[in-house]
RNA sequence: GCGGAUGUAGUUCAAUGGUAGAACUUCAGCCUUCCAAGCUGACUACGUGGGUUCGAUUCCCAUCAUCCGCUCCA
């Protein structure tokens, strides 16, 4: 699938800039990765690019940045609360883990549900429970799980101050359907994204970027009629896949995975993934899209007492609109567009460039401005200093003309712009493309207008 | 969380119980008329904390991080 491996591409984007460890002169925090000078500008421009093909360009779409501290109530409505009481224990023999509540009923009947890890641990003993997979009893104490962030609101930490960092930003949007309905005046069908960090404190993190505790989420919720969704179901799974090939992603390393019955989430009628072919393990998800019916609205309206329905205008009738949801991870995004677009060439004059084949839209450095020699800084400057107001460029006058061209292309800028000794009488520039290091004499007035076009997404 | 491996400049690799060396990269200067040329110079490292020792980057312990496997994954 994937020509180079994980540890070369990974090298290549920590030496290049595009992202460090994070707090790395303290030997750094588990799993936490910062994103540099060029990755941040990669971030942006997927971001920018998924809000405006989802929200802006969308005609069904609205957007909304909701609060990463919510209510707690939020959680027991969805479930993810629950997790919390959930007590694992580890066998110390053969090493396997278990919840504590499951191995006490399956072993006695009795169920432990509600008890505290130390009357689970009194049960596991009392019974004389052994590991159902190596017949010992030695277990480690119970502990319990906690699968969000806890924080406090306010400086008394007690429990009533509780509050959790989301672990999706999903329900910002469910909590919010009335405001929106009401503010944006949308009729079914609509939708409402969102991007924003989201926290999971993952027993297994791992993979650089691919699984990380802090996230960034684009997330849409798109509200239908009942009996309707399948068929938006499949509108999102197709429109979501054409984002990903029209960033230039290859095809062949992409494919999109229906879950199976056993899979799918009990109020679920339909989820699918879209997987890369990672070069870290045989297919990773990249987006999920799911249909998942009316049951984040419902639940939330049991919880709140709150009425979250729609109306329709027309009919009078009322009801409880189902959801499709399509949820993608930035950082997970991040890391299939630079897999993709890494590569190593061979050159006529039997060297090697490394070239990042990123769409010019996604790229960080749109041109860097070079003059062919220091002489020529000045004139190049000032065209330089035009451009910067319309693109994100550079400028580089360091060393051969020859070296920065290669320097750019590890860095995946798509245009190189060469102020020479012609310019000077001609008032054209030499632009050199990344991809088929070819070169073209643009007037420089023409220029803008030039790179414009070759930028667009 | 468990088991295993690893930890020396940004990167790749040395050496050493007694002041850590190189190449590439980076930076400055010279030079340079279109794909990593050359010359001169400069910056930069023993993950962290203990212990043993006259002296530890080297030996021991702990810790942190990374990788692999297991486990888990709304």
């Amino acid at each position: 699938m994937n020509k180079y491996s994980f540890d070369e591409i990974v090298a290549h984007l920590r030496n290049t800039g595009y992202v460090y460890q994070g707090s790395e002169i303290y030997g750094g925090l588990s799993n936490s990765w910062d994103f540099g000078v060029l990755g941040s500008f990669l971030k942006k421009n997927i971001k920018d690019l998924w809000w405006r093909e989802f929200i802006e360009r969308s005609p069904y779409n609205v957007g909304i940045d909701s609060a990463i501290l919510m209510n707690p109530k939020t959680w027991e409505a969805t479930g993810h609360l629950k997790g919390f009481s959930d007590s694992m224990v580890d066998c110390k023999e053969c090493k396997s883990r278990f919840r504590a509540d499951q191995l006490i009923e399956e072993a006695t009947g009795l169920s432990a549900d509600g008890k505290s890890p130390e009357e689970m641990d009194a049960m596991i003993a009392e019974h004389k429970i052994v590991c159902p997979k190596c017949g010992k009893h030695n277990f480690t104490s119970a502990r319990p799980f906690n699968l969000m962030f806890k924080t406090y609101i306010g400086t008394l930490e007690d429990a009533k101050s509780v509050v959790y960092l989301r672990p999706e930003t999903a329900q910002g949007i469910f909590v919010n359907f009335n405001n929106v309905l009401r503010t944006s005046r949308k009729k079914l069908p609509f939708g409402i994204g969102q991007i924003g960090k989201s926290f999971r404190n993952e027993i297994t993190p791992g993979n650089f970027i691919f699984r990380v505790r802090e996230f960034e989420q684009m997330e849409l919720e798109f509200f239908c009629r009942p009996g309707e969704d399948l068929s938006w179901y499949q509108y999102w799974v197709s429109t979501c896949f054409g984002f990903i090939l029209r960033m230039g992603v290859k095809e062949e390393n992409l494919r999109i995975r229906p879950h199976s019955k056993e899979e799918l989430s009990f109020y679920s009628t339909a989820t699918s993934d879209i997987e890369y072919a990672f070069p870290f393990t045989d297919w990773g998800e990249v987006w999920g899209i799911a249909d998942r019916t009316d049951y984040d609205l419902k639940r939330h309206m049991e919880y709140s007492k709150e009425k979250l329905l729609y109306r329709d205008p027309t009919s009078g009738e009322t009801f409880v609109p189902y959801c499709i949801e399509p949820s993608v991870g930035v950082e997970r995004l991040f890391l299939m567009l630079v897999c993709d677009a890494y590569d190593k060439e061979s050159l006529d004059n039997g060297e090697e460039r490394i070239v990042m084949h990123l769409h010019p839209a996604l790229a960080p450095v749109k041109a860097c401005v070079c003059p062919l020699v220091k002489k020529l800084s000045e004139p190049a400057r000032a065209l330089f200093e035009d451009l910067i107001n319309d693109f994100h460029c550079e400028f580089d006058e360091a060393g051969t003309v020859g070296k920065r061209y290669r320097r750019n292309d590890a860095i995946g800028t798509p245009f190189c712009i060469t102020y020479d000794f012609e310019s000077l009488e001609d008032n054209c520039v030499t632009v050199r493309h990344r991809d088929s290091m070819k070169q073209e004499r643009v007037a420089i007035a023409e220029l803008k207008d030039y790179l414009k076009k070759r930028l667009e997404f």
